[in-house]
Order: structure tokens, then C-alpha cells, then sequence
RNA sequence: CGAGGUGUAGCGCAGUCCGGUUAGCGCAUCUGGUUUGGGACCAGAGGGUCGGGGGUUCGAAUCCCUUCACCUCGACCA
């Protein structure tokens, strides 16, 4: 196996991620044709490429979610503003960042100048594009629930969402964003509690062994918890450049909601009580986290189990008449490969050299690419290149396609071994809060004491800019669940807690 | 909203300080040819409201006024 060294040319270069991190993602999102920047402002065009991606990441989601006895429904894109204000918390969270509609028309401008909004049109009461949807929602489950008969209800809806944001990066924060936001009504705090933590783990599945990033699972402290919910459950994951990614939340919202929104049902026992709540959702978000988790300088590194393609054949020719041999041979493969499950894609293309559509291709991370050319189809043989590793050999056509799932497979396994390792090399025990703000400097997860206050914690984040991520679920270091004294005020701890400087 | 910065061809930039031929360069695009096992080469071609508006001047990308947009850093955040 022989190992490539070479660079990238001109126009599709990155900027090296040693150089300048926050560059090099996204060169990587615009030159890899994920996505790319609007005519408005914070809103992100997702490119046919990069949407594949999400919707693989949808496909598979949906397919879990479904698995788990939920279903989908569609509500509103506006909220009337009236709604927003009925839960305390959730108003506060929310409220300086939602886009407002107050008008329905437009008119011509007087002068000529194309059109203005009509002044007459001013709408009785506004409205709000939804940030999330739990007002509308528990305002219609109102309407649906009586009776613990009617419970559990367990729906979810895909849709987009809108949260004006100061500053907005491709994916990671977008003005408008598209989700999955998952709300379900129980009769009983445990059985909603249970939903809640399924959910988390559904998340935490689907990221390690689909995106192939492990996850943190944990609970979040008071300040960092929804806007609303009585706890806030997390997966957190690590990117390269040592930064925390909130991968995707799921929140235990007792019976806040059902009181906001007056949802009361008959119980077994014939008196009312208000019904217990769930929400959780992930977002295109996770495209920024598959991105910042497993791609190098050359560009994109795919799990196969999201790939558009997971392998894309280049073949190598001088002439139409090679062409046509090689496309037969190719051809065979192809019908393998697919019978295996495989996704292919054969860029028999003229317009483009065999040497830039390996480096376009290495660029959007296609996992496994075959070369094909007049040298092979003699030796029966095809050039086997993995994106992962960088490595290429020659390998017999005999028995290729086994060869190929498998390396797949393999591939699969080895980008979460390598997150993992370096995910697990980053997370430190610190005792001292000075030696915290050295450590956290250096990037990574910091298991610490803490004194359990919010003042404490923002006294923290004031300092070092670095979050408490979550109270972890699982142990990584040997006294974590050990109590101790805070590291900042020296009052008691009950267990370590995890930081990080986060996005 | 605070502090900096940038607007010139599809993209990236030079030219602006110190006003003066027809506003340049690289990449991309198009045509023709030679090529094709790691982003090809040669020859030619097309492409511009110099962010917008106003002013100074014989003359403005360049100076002045004004306005808009975007980027980076802060506050806010999935």
C-alpha cells in the first residue's frame, strides 16, 4: 500500500486547518459543494451535495424515530405572538431572536421604485416565524387530549426554523435552520422522564454509528438548559480544533407547558391532571459536526453509512474505443457492488482529467475510489484508493466487490475509532481552577469540580470563556463520580462536571 | 449595538496614498489543437453600472460628502 503525497492546486485549495481553523471549514463547506452563503443574510444555501448528506442523516433518523413509536405531523411556520408569552422561561429564551411578521400585502411604491409594504395591511395580531414549536403544538395538543386514553402522544415533524442570529457560520448557526423537533404529552413524570432519556439515546446511536462521532451524553446545568424544560439532556461532541459541538438535545419539560397552555386530561383515577412533556430535536448542525469531526487538509472525509456515493469509479483512457472497454468491465463491477448494497457513482465524464476528478472527489470525501485503466484491464486489476487513510493498492477484480463492502465497513469503523482516540485524549481531570484556565487553553473536555451554583459558573465562563457541557451520564476518568470540593470556591461537589470553550 | 476592516469581470486580487492613454493580473469560462495512471499544455477569444447617490475638477476607481452591503472580533446562540 502506498501512501500520496501531493497538493492541492489553485483554485480548490484549502487553507491548511493549522493555519487558521475556522477558514479551513469553510473553504471545506463552500469548495466541497455543501453549501454556500444567500442573497439573505445568515441563510445558508444547502447544495445538492451537502443535502444529500442531510438527507441520508433524515432517512436514517426518521427510520429511528418510527422504530420507536413515533409519528410524523406537520404544524405552522407561524406562531401568533400571543402564544409565545404563555411560558415564562420559554418567552425569555426566545424572544430576542424571532423574526416578526406584521404586514400580508404589498403595494406599488408611489415614486416607482418597485414595492413597498402597504400600511393599511397591518395585521391585527402579529406574528411570529416559530424559533421551535412547542407554543402551537401544546396549544393544539390542548385540543387533542382529554383523557389518559388519548396518551401517550408521540410526534415529530421535520421543518425548518428561524432564530435571528447576531453571527451566523454555514450550518453551525444559521438565521433559518432546518430540524427535526420531536413533542410528546405522557400521563406520568417517569414515563415522560423515560422518553426523554430514550430519545437522548436514540441521538447518541444514531451519531456514533452513523456520523461516527462519539458523544458525551449528559444532563445540562440550570443555565445552559432549554428555555422551559425542567432538565435538558445532551450529546456533546468534540471537533478537531479542541471546541465542544452540542450535538443535539433532549428535554424533560414536566408539566410546564400543559400549565402554560391549560392541557389537562381525565386520569385513571377520574381527576385532572396536567400531562407530562417531552421535546428533542437535531439539526443541520450535524453536518457541521460530521464536517469538523473527520475531515482533513485534502478536504471532506465521509462515513460511508452517509456518503451520497460511497465509491466512485474514474476511468483512465486515451480514446473512445478504451473508453467503451473500460466502461464494460466497469459495468460488471457496478451490478456487484449495487447487488452488495453499495452506492456507486461511475464519472466517465471527458470534460474533466483523471487527476482533478481524484482531487475533486477527495475533496468532497467520497470513501472509496476505483481507478481504472488500460494497465488494469490488461492484469484484470482496478486501483482501490481510500479517502480515510489516503492509502491506494492494486487490487484483482477477483471477488472485488467483498472487497470493497468490506473495506467500507472498515472505514466505518476506523473514523470512529480515530475520533474517539483523539476525543478520548482530550479529556482532562483538573483540581485547581488555575490550572484549569492553563488547561483550557489547550482545548479539549475538563472534568471538574463545581459547586452546583450558576453564579459560579458564569464567574467561570467570564474568566475562560469555557461552559459546563453537561454532568456526564458515564464515568471516562476513574473518581469522576467521586465527591470533592469545587475548584473555584472550595464549597462541596457531588461529581465532576464537564467543560469546555464551545460553538 | 461597540471596535476594526473590505467593496474593482463568475471567484481571488493589483491600481486609490500622489486624479491624467483604451482600468490591469491570476483562476474560471468559450474556441481550436495536442494531451489523459494525481487538479495538463499551447494559441486565441469573450466578459466591467470600479457597491449606490451627490459633489469638486478640463478630467475621478483615485479627492470630498452621504448611503448601503459584507467580513473579522465582542455581547447573544442549536
Amino acid at each position: 500500500m502506498q501512501k500520496i503525497h501531493y497538493h492541492l492546486k489553485m483554485a480548490k485549495e484549502l487553507t491548511p486547518r493549522s493555519e487558521d481553523y475556522s477558514q479551513w471549514y469553510n473553504d471545506l463547506v463552500v469548495k466541497a459543494d455543501l453549501a454556500e452563503n444567500s442573497a439573505v443574510r445568515g441563510c445558508m444555501v444547502i447544495k445538492p451535495y451537502g443535502y444529500a448528506i442531510w438527507e441520508k442523516m433524515q432517512r436514517e433518523l426518521d427510520r429511528m424515530f418510527k422504530e420507536t413509536g413515533h409519528v410524523n405531523a406537520y404544524f405552522p411556520l407561524f406562531i401568533p405572538k400571543s402564544f409565545l408569552s404563555k411560558e415564562a422561561d420559554h418567552v425569555e429564551g426566545f424572544a430576542k431572536e424571532c423574526a416578526v411578521v406584521t404586514h400580508y400585502r404589498l403595494k406599488t411604491n408611489p415614486d416607482g421604485s418597485g414595492v413597498v409594504v402597504d400600511p393599511e395591511a397591518k395585521l391585527e395580531e402579529e406574528l411570529i416565524v416559530r424559533p421551535t414549536s412547542e407554543t402551537i403544538i401544546w396549544n393544539t395538543y390542548k385540543n387533542w387530549i382529554h383523557s389518559y386514553r388519548d396518551l401517550p402522544i408521540l410526534c415529530n415533524q421535520w421543518a425548518n426554523v428561524v432564530r435571528w442570529e447576531m453571527r451566523t457560520r454555514l450550518f453551525l448557526r444559521t438565521a433559518e435552520f432546518l430540524w427535526q423537533e420531536g413533542h410528546t404529552a405522557h400521563e406520568t413524570y417517569e414515563e415522560a422522564e423515560k422518553e426523554a432519556q430514550k430519545m437522548l439515546n436514540v441521538y447518541g446511536e444514531f451519531v456514533e454509528n452513523f456520523m461516527a462521532v462519539p458523544v458525551i451524553k449528559g444532563v445540562k446545568s440550570e443555565t445552559e438548559r432549554f428555555a422551559g424544560a425542567v432538565d435538558t439532556y445532551t450529546i456533546e461532541a468534540l471537533m478537531q480544533d479542541g471546541k465542544a459541538l452540542q450535538s443535539g438535545t433532549s428535554h424533560f419539560l414536566g408539566q410546564n407547558f400543559a400549565k402554560a397552555f391549560d392541557v389537562q386530561y381525565q386520569t385513571r383515577e377520574g381527576k385532572l391532571d396536567y400531562v407530562w412533556a417531552t421535546s428533542w430535536g437535531v439539526s443541520t448542525r450535524l453536518m457541521g459536526a460530521l464536517i469538523m469531526s473527520h475531515s482533513d487538509d485534502n478536504g471532506l472525509v465521509l462515513p460511508p453509512n452517509l456518503a451520497p456515493f460511497q465509491v466512485v469509479i474514474v476511468p483512465i483512457f486515451k480514446n473512445d474505443e478504451q473508453l467503451a472497454q473500460i466502461s464494460a468491465k466497469v459495468d460488471e463491477i457496478m451490478a456487484k457492488l449495487k447487488a452488495l448494497g453499495v452506492s456507486v457513482k461511475y464519472d466517465d465524464s471527458d470534460t474533466k482529467k483523471p487527476g482533478w476528478k481524484f482531487a475533486e472527489y477527495e475533496l468532497k470525501g467520497v470513501p472509496v475510489r476505483l481507478a481504472m485503466g488500460a494497465r488494469d484491464l490488461e492484469n484484470g486489476t482496478v486501483e482501490v484508493a481510500r479517502r480515510d487513510t489516503l492509502t491506494k493498492e492494486t487490487v484483482s477484480l477477483e471477488g472485488i466487490d467483498v472487497y470493497v463492502k468490506n473495506l467500507l465497513d472498515e472505514i466505518q469503523k476506523n473514523i470512529f475509532q480515530k475520533a474517539l482516540t483523539y476525543r478520548n485524549s482530550m479529556i482532562k481531570k483538573v483540581d485547581s481552577y488555575e490550572d484549569f484556565k492553563v488547561e483550557i487553553e489547550k482545548g479539549g473536555f475538563i472534568l471538574a469540580h463545581w459547586d452546583g451554583t450558576p453564579e459560579t459558573e458564569a464567574k467561570i465562563k467570564e474568566e475562560t470563556k469555557a461552559t459546563i457541557r453537561c454532568v456526564p451520564f458515564d464515568t471516562y476518568l476513574d473518581d469522576d463520580k467521586v465527591p470533592g470540593k469545587c475548584m473555584v470556591t472550595g464549597k462541596p461537589s457531588k461529581c465532576r462536571v464537564l467543560f469546555a470553550r464551545a460553538y
